[in-house]
DNA sequence: TAAATTTGACCGCT
DNA sequence: AGCGGTCAAATTTA
């Protein structure tokens, strides 16, 4: 089960406000956060020391735990445990590692009390800095600004609403103006097109294809998920591009040191695919979303069965949930102050 | 031209 | 009455 999920069920998405449950469950979920946090440091140490010396792989994996840490860190602070707790920022992190650093609105903040109508309480939530790609295809409906709030909320359906009558919804609130920014997303009711997230195990190897023949900058199903916002997807082509290709990199030296180590595979994997990565959205996911409808890409699969010398989990996955600092595509006719919705 | 987004207006809830 | 969520016409994009 994802993290969020986890979070969802222990209480954090139940009772009106979304975030909080009874005391107890609250007090559980940020002793085990918390715990999970100091085991993510733990297993950073052990892997850095595993692979030191070995270039790009040690500074990927660097780059994935500590993100990990920084999604229990968000998670945290979601959940209102002191600031305190949280570890000061690496002294070198990497881009969507900042996003705890910035002064922000806490999502708390940002939730105003909902209606006490089933449909407006979420099922889950979660914090993101790409959350467009969750291994659906939505549609935008809405967006409003909030009152008090900073930045106006986004409004999305599933794409397959009419086609399905698919009640499934999202919502999308910039909640730091980080770099990347990150976002609050909550979704609402469950999914009835049939055309659920991928798994966990889904193929690294087959995202890898996907993003070949995705081709250029923007180009292929990112527009599906980015389309919108007139032309920003144009301003970012070039930066897209250049992430496309350092990811890819990284990706493939992921691969040589799996497909090296195959038969010891490290449980990283583990912490990331079954774990508490809120940010995370594994890019089979997002390779789904590039191309077709979710339901639509059974080409992956086959391609993963295709190789069967890697061992296949979510930690090349997630690597890729940083190619894209996918900021929303806000309009500009909330007067809202500097934003990237501008 | 179809599909997706934008955005003002409307509606229901508190 | 105010606020948040949704609708739907207008607009934009490929």
């Amino acid at each position: 089960m994802q993290a969020q999920s986890r979070l969802a069920m222990s209480g954090g998405v139940g009772g009106g406000s979304g975030i909080s449950g009874s005391d107890d469950e609250h007090e559980a979920v940020i002793r085990e956060l918390t715990r999970g946090r100091q085991l993510t440091a733990r297993l950073r140490d052990e892997a850095l020391r595993a692979l030191r010396g070995q270039g790009q792989a040690e500074a990927t994996a660097d780059f994935i735990l500590q993100e990990v840490a920084r999604a229990f860190t968000v998670c945290l602070n979601i959940m209102g445990s002191p600031p305190a707790r949280a570890p000061p920022p690496p002294p070198q992190e990497m881009p969507a590692a900042r996003l705890m650093t910035s002064p922000s609105p806490t999502p708390t903040e940002l939730l105003a009390p909902r209606r006490n109508r089933e449909d407006s309480i979420p099922r889950e939530h979660t914090v993101t800095t790409s959350p467009h790609y969750d291994g659906y295809q939505w549609r935008k409906y809405g967006q409003k600004r909030i009152t008090k709030t900073q930045y106006p909320r986004c409004y999305y359906r599933c794409s397959f609403h009419r086609d399905r009558n698919c009640r499934a919804t999202k919502q999308v609130q910039q909640c730091s103006a980080g770099d990347p920014p990150q976002y609050l997303v909550m979704y609402f009711n469950d999914h009835t097109c049939d055309t659920a997230a991928w798994e966990p195990e889904a193929s690294v190897a087959a995202a890898a294809m996907h993003l070949d023949m995705s081709g250029g900058a923007g180009g292929g199903g990112l527009a599906v998920a980015r389309r919108g916002g007139g032309g920003m997807l144009d301003e970012r082509g070039v930066q897209e591009e250049h992430e496309r290709q350092v990811l890819v990199s990284s990706l493939t030296c992921v691969l040589g040191a799996r497909q090296f180590h195959h038969q010891s595979p490290p449980d990283a994997a583990g912490i990331t695919s079954g774990g508490p990565s809120a940010a995370a959205v594994n890019v089979t996911q997002r390779a789904r979303t590039r191309d077709a409808p979710a339901a639509s890409a059974p080409v992956v699969d086959d391609a993963a069965a295709e190789m069967p010398g890697l061992d296949v989990d979510g930690v090349g996955l997630d690597i890729m949930d940083y190619d894209v600092t996918g900021e929303l595509c806000f309009g500009d006719s909330y007067g809202l102050p500097d934003g990237p919705y501008q």
